[in-house]
DNA sequence: GCACTTATTGCGCACAGTTATCAATAGCAA
DNA sequence: TTGCTATTGATAACTGTGCGCAATAAGTGC
């Protein structure tokens, strides 16, 4: 579906490294300090943990396994999409990471940092982040309320976005 | 897990079967009701589709579609699963059922007239109900913040339940 | 640099949950 | 009753993800 044509040419951010490492993976800052937190956690740098790492930094802006899969094998055609999971998993496990539920498909991933409520479209599909103060207010209720302290961005809300709800008033 | 064996203090959970009716299955004020919606609708009144509502009245707070399966093979062993999915399907397109992704497991169903915002705890599994006024506070938050009109329901909200936050507070 | 340990990988299959296909069946209106 | 067609049962397909295992290679000590 998403199909980024961003194939190795114009669109793809800041690339600012022509050495031969960066032609096997294109990293940056970002991956670099990705990948640290990987060796801190005890586990190793290997071509297809730097690959995914550089897809999640580079990829769009919520990429899913498959996306993330596809992004890697452009490079490293060899990798597998097992590979793929379990990269992720464990970059959950370690805590760089989080899995976020739009919708009825599959999963998309997130570096923990920019973590934030998904606000999704059920006509439209787009989905807004809601706004950090937003957050935490509804959370604050909810905890006023119930007590429960909710972890408010691994599930999205879904909805009506703000344009379909004035273009669908009377739709079901 | 949840299998209780009765739920509700209704006394009508095994019915001799004398009439036709009864024979076909065991109805009550709501399944007639719901069944009344589906006829309005257009749809047919067949005896899988009325066994189907009459789990959905008599089964436990949060059934899947396996437990509905279960429950209505007990009295109608050669109802095929993917009728009970067409059906369920059926009946939120008709607007009187909802499903709700309470985790990564299945999807739970609802009649959408108990339709409520569930808070679950990632630790003990219990799903809470967020009280109608603290739903509808959010949502008005959520609008005001981002002009987005939440249907809270639909997911369910991730969290540390009361006991379990305050039990593992130090947890990761 | 070299050997060594074992984390990680590729491959391919397994799985859960759900949907599609299609001929046969059965509601229900006439 | 008849006839139309919505609905069904059986089963295959499908999507997203996880698993098992032998082969590979990352990091460690020498």
């Amino acid at each position: 579906m998403s199909k980024p044509s961003d194939v190795s040419g114009s669109t793809r951010k800041r690339i600012q490294s022509n050495n031969a490492a960066a032609r096997h993976s294109i990293s940056n800052e970002r991956t670099e300090e990705m990948l640290q937190a990987l060796r801190d956690a005890g586990g190793r740098v290997t071509a297809p943990r730097r690959a995914v790492l550089d897809a999640l930094v580079s990829g769009g802006d919520h990429p899913t396994a498959e996306d993330l899969a596809e992004h890697v094998q452009r490079v490293h055609p060899d990798v597998a999409v097992s590979t793929i999971y379990r990269t992720l998993e464990h970059l959950e496990d370690i805590g760089i990471l989080v899995h976020v539920h739009l919708g009825h498909g599959p999963a998309v991933y997130h570096f923990t940092d920019d973590a934030h409520v998904h606000l999704v479209c059920r006509f439209c599909g787009h989905a807004t982040p809601l706004p950090m103060t937003a957050t935490r207010a509804m959370a604050k209720h909810i905890r006023t309320a119930s007590g429960f302290h909710a972890e408010l961005a691994h599930f999205s809300i879904t909805g009506l976005c703000s344009v379909c709800a004035s273009g669908t008033t009377h739709h079901a």
